[in-house]
DNA sequence: CACAAATGCTACTCTAGAGTATAAACAAAG
DNA sequence: CTTTGTTTATACTCTAGAGTAGCATTTGTG
């Protein structure tokens, strides 16, 4: 069925334009997505360091060597620029935490991946996180709400995973969704306080961040993990 | 000396102005401090909802029915406004520490007190925390360094509380001064996250906090405080 | 009640940036 | 080497808000 009605897609695509021209569209296609991605990558960057009220599109389409209305023809305008750049970190972080549960182990386990995986995201990912955490408001209701519920989803599954644990008794939590919580905060934390070449190397936060979650959920009495 | 000290700058006043003018002079001031407080209390309120950038002084006139050259001969510009704003949450912050620590105890009970106490603080001026938190950017380099300054105090601070617990073997922290930026960190996250009339209480988050906080330094092996 | 001093408002200026209409440059096909 | 469609730039418009000059109004004083 599947098969069928894919061929049937791709006949009318055929009898649409000749082979040459469907080869050719789709580079386009690859060309015009990298095109996205450099506009969206400079304009976190400035978003980043003056915020998005301040930040001009003609000084994003300046670094870019272009001009605005360039930008224009890759986006509908500045709001969906910080639309996609908010959900970024967000939806990394999301796909990161689902993958690490789907690894077979215990809830210790997975909750150090958990925490290992997605601070990493985080450190690599500063810009799209802070800016996030920063400029939400200046989001459209709708586009906000979508992002949050993203969020929402991520501290649901960690919620669970706390829930596994403490049910297998590998962990001491009261509140398992409060506590999820605390967790998520204590990792976007990290993207407002990590600096590049700063004080401490990424890899002695993502260590750190482990440490204080582990020591956040263990019981009373247990060894270090 | 200092009274002599006193007494000469009070005749000198005095033989600036009569006694009556005096008095009625100092109760201006008072006025005149009243209405700084109210225009900053309705500044933080859009800026918190709206961001700094995308707050006008005309609605911030409005809802305190005056208008906006009112506003401006009771401070310089708009950026004055921000930096008290900012100011405030942390010298209030770093007092409560401050405080906590001149108590005497142990250095667990001094930092249940000052997570208690700061907290609370940081939930009583939600609004002030979190225009800080997003709109540091937006302050004048050397506004910046000066509250940059008072939070490096605030860490240092604390991280000497964590580093004193080590010593008296209360706490079972590695590297002090990072440790303390953790909590700091997590304290400052109630700010980004609390709710006022949501689903969890002041009380209960100030708890959680504590609770949070005692697991982040508590020895393995230790029994809940 | 007149006069002085402060307090506050009306009515601007000026800049800056989001978004766009339209023209130029370029590429690809015949 | 022309024609056709696509990509990008030039050169605007229009709105909005920070900051201000100067007038009005209140308040207190002799």
């Amino acid at each position: 069925m599947q098969t069928a009605a894919a061929l049937a897609t791709d006949i009318a695509d055929l009898m649409d334009k000749p082979k040459k021209k469907r080869a050719a569209s789709q580079l386009k296609d690859e060309i015009t997505a990298y095109k996205r991605r450099r506009i969206l990558e400079e304009a976190s960057h400035f978003f980043f360091l003056n915020g998005y009220e301040a930040t001009t599109l003609d000084s994003v389409a300046e670094q870019l060597n272009v001009t605005k209305p360039f930008i224009y023809s890759y986006y509908k305008n500045k709001g969906e620029l910080l639309y996609e750049i908010c959900q970024t970190g967000i939806q990394l972080s999301l796909t990161a935490l689902e993958e690490a549960l789907s690894v077979e182990g215990t809830a210790s386990e997975q909750l150090k991946i958990v925490v290992e995986r997605v601070a990493r995201i985080i450190i690599e990912n500063q810009r799209y996180v802070t800016v996030y955490l920063r400029e939400e408001k200046c989001l459209l209701p709708e586009d906000a709400r979508r992002i949050r519920d993203l969020r929402h989803t991520f501290d649901t599954k960690l919620a669970a995973l706390l829930e596994k644990g403490k049910r297998t008794g590998e962990f001491d939590v009261t509140h398992p969704s409060r506590t999820a919580i605390w967790v998520s905060g204590l990792l976007s934390w990290i993207a407002l306080w990590y600096h590049e070449g700063g004080r401490w190397s990424a890899t002695e936060v993502v260590m750190d961040a482990i440490t204080m979650v582990q020591k956040m959920v263990q019981p009373a009495g247990a060894a270090h993990g």
